[in-house]
DNA sequence: TAAAAAACCATGAGATCCCATGATTGCCCG
DNA sequence: CGGGCAATCATGGGATCTCATGGTTTTTTA
């Protein structure tokens, strides 16, 4: 298994520190564990958007795609790299979240850790039960128009 | 052979195990097994749909069109990723069914495990009775409607 | 030097592994 | 043809290990 998948709930401490679900920490270790995870505030939605090289890779890719030094690359530089925090794990597996990042998914005392395939994010776990809610109608309308691909009903 | 067929009733143990079905678990090692099987709420019924690599494979595809870093696959993402639990299958062929998942489906005490080819699904054994006999009905009204001959029971 | 950050250690609950049992089935041999 | 014999499988229980979590100590840095 090398992808982020499924959701744990897990209690930040007093120090601000949280596990990462051990499952998350394997998948991590498999793509090439630099020293932390890359962590950034997500751009349409109170939650954060982490991950390890391979996400680093993906960001990269989006911007191979512009001329250096151009106006439209620095721009998308700045949103991609610029709020991107390295979080370091401890020897227990544990991130601590920094202020500002919790501030932005409104974080406090408990984190929800969803895979997302290539990359989790974090959330408030009451925002996320509602964010969950609104894509599992989302793809109730998908599947509908896919045409009953995968009728299981 | 290597797909899901036919309809296997086991129990939950104390500690909230059952063993998967023995054809089922020979259909899995064909499929690539890789540490567990992938397991989610049905979205239209009580119940759970279940596979292997194949399934998970599926649930890449749906994905595959859109764009990375884009809401609206994040989106799905949560609803197809997020909602996913990956069970370790132990030396004995037996998974452990989450209280989360048990919930969705009204599951207790015993389990139904129905094959119905690339996955299989798993359900309360008398909800799915009930599914049964309805599915039934159905049927016998489509021959009826196409005219053809009704020669079962 | 005080405060913050990182490394280290301790613990309990839950998950995982391993072995035992019993029932059923298919097979071999008398 | 019939009687076991062996193999397969579901199930149960105990031992072990993992993991999340909390606290303490050491190191860094401001």
């Amino acid at each position: 298994m090398d992808r982020f998948v499924s959701t744990f709930i897990n209690k930040i401490d007093a120090k601000g520190r949280v596990s990462i679900p051990a499952p998350f920490r394997a998948v991590l270790e498999r793509d090439g564990y630099a020293g932390g995870i890359y962590c950034y505030p997500s751009l349409g939605a109170p939650a954060l958007d982490a991950g390890g090289e391979r996400l680093a890779k993906k960001i990269d890719g989006l911007l191979a795609g512009l001329p250096d030094y151009s106006d439209e690359r620095d721009e998308l530089s700045v949103a991609l790299y610029g709020d991107v925090q390295v979080l370091g794990i401890d020897g227990d597996g544990r991130i601590v979240l920094p202020e500002s990042l919790r501030a932005h998914a409104g974080i406090s005392g408990q984190v929800a850790f969803v895979g997302l395939g290539d990359k989790f994010q974090i959330w408030s776990p009451d925002a996320f039960e509602e964010r969950r809610r609104r894509a599992r109608e989302k793809v109730r309308d998908h599947k509908k128009l896919l045409g009953a691909a995968d009728r299981d009903e």
